[in-house]
DNA sequence: AAAATATGTAAAATATTTTTGACATTTCGG
DNA sequence: CCGAAATGTCAAAAATATTTTACATATTTT
């Protein structure tokens, strides 16, 4: 799932280790769901979103077609 | 995590298993998330949302014990 | 250019979610 | 009331996500 937590940590002005911090997870985590290794858990979604001051449904861009099968 | 799952799917006339069958998991599993047993994927929370024709940050409210500053 | 900071990556261990199968209880229409 | 549909629950195993540790490259700052 597409995320834009890239462009809005930058916008922010904060660090991946910065992010994490506030987040409560690892640096590596924030790294590895930015680069779309994996999705983060809900909480993780919603605790990033209000870091960033944004919502899951902005920060997040889920193509249903791509549903899980 | 809190949901609002059971009262649009009761609105909407879905039954556990026919949402269970949209969304492509087991009727147990709809059933536990409803319960709070534990919180879905993000992936499976975008899936929710859409077969009850609302958003992630709608049907599931946060308690922001971990917010930004 | 050197130092400091930031980012990318990966394997193994740990944690959480989901499935499967089963059975009990509740709800609801006929 | 009876039977079918719906819901609740449980345990074990499978599937998926996170943490930790470690090191590499890249970018920025001085």
């Amino acid at each position: 799932m597409k995320n834009y937590i890239k462009e809005l940590r930058s916008s922010s002005k904060l660090s991946q280790a910065e992010l994490a911090k506030i987040c409560k997870v690892s640096r590596q985590t924030i790294n590895a769901i930015e680069n779309d290794k994996y999705d983060p858990t809900l909480q993780l979604a919603f605790n990033i979103a209000n870091a960033l001051d944004t919502t899951v449904d902005r920060l997040f861009v889920n193509n249903p077609k791509y549903s899980k099968t």
